[in-house]
RNA sequence: GUGGGCGUAGCUCAAUCGGUUAGAGCACUGGACUGUGGCUCCAGAGGUUGUGGGUUCGAUUCCCAUCGCUCACCCCA
């Protein structure tokens, strides 16, 4: 085999799809019942949306989209998180002016060429929030509260809060400016990495894993202490909401994200069962975007959670195994003509609403009957030449082996099995 | 882009200091049971040891290159 999979994408194979099935039927049903409707956005969109939205200082629109320019000349990326075509959907259809608040969820499958390890893929699936036209805080906590009973509801036991408000256009300029002042002594003792950050997106040096960086950290000004009235004052709001709700939060005053669009309330899904990538979804307030591309001023929250990552940690945390498809029935034959009669039986069952399956390889009985009991099959037909000679057909129950002969018709057949 | 680890049967893994025919479990096929699954027992099939080169009397083992996978940095879901 010399034509191999694009690195970072993954075949997911029929187990793991009924996997997939059964999560995706979950997060519906459970955003459906928190008023979210199904959005569904194209695959790809003009690259300028990106970088628009995402924003031309994220890595995200710099260095990991996989954008092209199709025949038409026309620069085309695919699309690397879902917010910024929602946003587009949204006002291209005008339905800002249809309702004031609107909530939207959406499944789909993002791509980002990054280097792939564990819980991170080139192309994975995403499901997301966005809760549009509305500032109060108790949005911020409904998407929190939602958030987290969608990750229940899909089977993760543990899953920790990390909560932080990063002000808005007002609040922020004073708060970098003194974070730049703390930093510009220590910037020789920090990374290199930091190094660059302190001059490209200077909040981005709050959540460096490097020890020697966190400790110059230790007593840095952090954004909440700069909150102006209007933040600070949504912001322990939304605490409040969320402690009264009894959900519970860490405080993280390094928690930054690294998506351009965020104001006031950002946070994050952690799963402390994964390695590295442990962020299993995340999300914020971003009040300006729909301003920004060219809509009124409409204040929206949303996040995004991956999939992946998500079953990832179900299963590191022993989660449950999803119990196989049953079968009906599976017709075993005995020689051409009754293989025959086994075909159209099949058929004829299957119009009856029934699961069934039977061999196509000419096998003996004996493989007929292993392949059944693989299958799982409640029960077996078995029509060989002693019982097409008298009309019936023999019905095994698989369960307790226990067998009879009955006439061979489809409405005795279905009457047994049902 | 940078660094670490790993490539042996369909899968999970062995193989002593470099030693002659590369093994085991599971899975698969057949038989014991000639028209009957699971359990048991027996047998069988299945390998270019990722690929190419080098060292050596001899390489799965050592060296180089290359491809792939994986983990981590960065960043994110």
């Amino acid at each position: 085999m010399e034509i191999r999979k694009i690195k970072g994408t993954k075949d997911i194979l029929p187990d793991e799809t009924e996997i997939f099935l059964a999560a995706e039927k979950v997060l519906r049903e459970t955003m459906i019942k928190y008023g979210y409707r199904e959005i569904r956005i194209p695959t790809f969109e003009q690259t300028e949306l990106f970088k628009k939205g995402t924003g031309v200082s994220t890595d995200i629109v710099t260095q990991q989209m996989y954008s092209f320019t199709d025949r038409g000349e026309r620069n085309i990326s695919l699309r690397p998180e879902g917010t910024p075509s929602v946003v587009r959907a949204y006002l291209e259809n005008n339905l800002h002016k249809k309702r004031l608040f609107q909530k939207f969820f959406y499944y789909g499958r993002m791509f980002r060429q990054e280097s792939p390890q564990s819980g991170r893929l080139r192309e994975f699936n995403q499901f997301g929030i966005e809760s549009i036209g509305s500032l109060s805080p108790q949005i911020d906590a409904e998407t929190i509260i939602l958030g987290l009973e969608v990750l229940r509801n899909i089977g993760l036991k543990r899953i920790e809060i990390h909560l932080n408000s990063i002000g808005c256009d007002k609040c922020r300029p004073s708060y970098k400016k003194s974070l730049k002042e703390y930093l510009k002594p220590k910037l020789n003792i920090l990374c290199n990495d930091c190094k660059r950050r302190f001059n490209a997106n200077i909040l981005r040096v709050l959540d460096c894993k490097r020890e020697t960086c966190r400790k110059e950290l230790q007593n840095s000004p952090v954004s909440i202490d700069y909150l102006c009235d209007e933040c600070k004052n949504h912001f322990s709001k939304v605490k409040e909401l969320l402690q009264k709700s009894n959900v519970s939060f860490t405080l993280n005053p390094y928690l930054v994200r690294g998506l351009d669009y965020y104001t006031k309330t950002v946070y994050e899904f952690i799963s402390p069962v994964l390695s590295a990538q442990d962020a299993v979804g995340g999300g914020g307030r971003y009040d300006r975007m729909i301003e920004l591309f060219g809509g009124p001023p409409i204040p929206a929250i949303g996040f995004a959670c991956g999939m992946e990552r998500i079953l990832l940690a179900v299963e590191k945390e022993g989660g449950e195994k999803r119990k196989k498809e049953k079968l009906d029935c599976y017709i075993a034959t005995m020689d051409d003509k009754t293989d025959e009669e086994g075909f159209l039986l099949l058929n004829n069952l299957r119009e009856k609403g029934l699961s069934c399956e039977k061999d196509f390889l000419n096998r003996s009985l004996k493989a007929q009957m292993k392949d059944a009991n693989r299958l799982g099959a409640d029960f077996v037909v078995i029509i060989g030449p002693e019982e097409m000679e008298k009309n019936e057909i023999t019905i095994r129950m698989m369960s307790d082996s226990s067998q009879k002969r009955i006439e061979f018709s489809v409405d005795a057949i279905v009457k047994e099995i049902r």
